[in-house]
DNA sequence: CGTTTTTTGTGTGCATTTTCACAGAAAAAA
DNA sequence: TTTTTTCTGTGAAAATGCACACAAAAAACG
């Protein structure tokens, strides 16, 4: 069997057409098409069936897709079968708002370890979690053999606390500091600013 | 002078540039080359002279791009010399961080009303914004001239919510919902979801 | 002042990505 | 049963995007 490295912008895609199913089956829907599924995210049906050709053959001529079925495929391509112990990094706002948001846990993300440096904040507890110190991190990150990280600490430190979880066994950060981080190759980064987003809508206003 | 289009892919990368700018013009450096930003940030020399082409000489040979003649061609070409103003919808605990959020004001943006439709929380304060009754966007957006949201309710009433948004005169939407929303075409859509993100990234771990 | 170095802007061609369009399989209809 | 309709998977074509490489301009050097 020939297995060629599928581009990363179709990877990029399979977590929206999983979003779109999950929806299906939560409405009851059994079957879908290429089409259909298309229309609901903005994606031309021919994409979607190369796409999802890279992997296997999912669907049935004249009937179109299980949703279950391609549910659990979708869940098994990206390795979502088990579940995925997070560390989160930084404890302000927007830490604390992640602690709490329920979608980690009902998509099987399991915030397991949060850190800060702030004495002030070390010990308190959010969301059924123990605010524990950021030195610990090199210690704690591979006892509890945590793989991700969410980094939400401030721009003037992301670089050097990137540097110390990845120093730490962490392979993926989802990086919420408005900065770009410099960090090997093997590390796999997803930036998440709503400010470059607002600044690439705003070409298309007047 | 023909101004083809430019691809959106290029228009999504200058937000990048831009802030990788703005970090050397912080740190006092006067002079960058495409190859030293293209570090920074991981994209090609190539790459950037070719995206920045598209609008214009900015460069001198020899020398490179004076950093602060870039943050500010850069800024006018994204529209980024005036104040744009943002609405905020849903006042649930990612609300109240962005509310809180230095980033907005500090580039640009601002909050100017923040919509919930929880009795509770309407009347209250969230950093200097009163929490209006959504059944007022209609009236209070274009009073105000708003034409950028961000959106960040419960899944399950994003669509309708979206819906109202639209018809209030919002241009664009930055979307924090976990649904793709199905609006017209003219309506710029950026979606911000974390999970999609992490579903990425495991696809590459094991 | 001439030579070397640096660095841009861009033409060209390669690579990637998307769309098209159709054979073939299954289901639905007749 | 036969015909028509539906819808996938996929080669081929078209479109888009990216990297290479170089002339030309400016600066630095000696």
């Amino acid at each position: 069997m020939i297995t060629r490295t599928v581009p990363d912008i179709v990877v990029g895609r399979l977590p929206r057409y999983l979003q779109a199913l999950e929806h299906m089956h939560r409405e009851g829907i059994k079957t879908t098409s290429s089409q259909e599924l298309g229309e609901a995210i903005g994606i031309s049906a021919a994409q979607i069936r190369k796409d999802l050709s890279q992997f296997g053959e999912f669907g049935k001529q004249g009937t179109g897709y299980s949703v279950a079925y391609l549910v659990e495929q979708l869940q098994a391509i990206l390795k979502l079968t088990t579940i995925w112990d997070l560390a989160l990094v930084g404890m302000g706002d927007l830490g604390n708002a992640l602690a709490r948001y329920q979608g980690f846990a009902e998509h099987g993300f399991r915030i397991t370890a949060a850190f800060d440096n702030d004495p002030e904040k070390i010990g308190k507890e959010v969301a059924g979690l123990i605010i524990q110190d950021s030195r610990e991190m090199k210690r704690i990150i591979p006892q509890l053999g945590i793989k991700i990280a969410m980094l939400t600490v401030p721009a003037s430190v992301a670089q050097s606390v990137a540097e110390e979880l990845v120093d730490a066994g962490i392979r993926a950060i989802l990086n919420y500091a408005p900065i770009s981080l410099n960090l090997p190759n093997e590390i796999h980064v997803e930036n998440i600013d709503p400010i470059i987003k607002l600044q690439h809508m705003t070409y298309y206003l007047d």
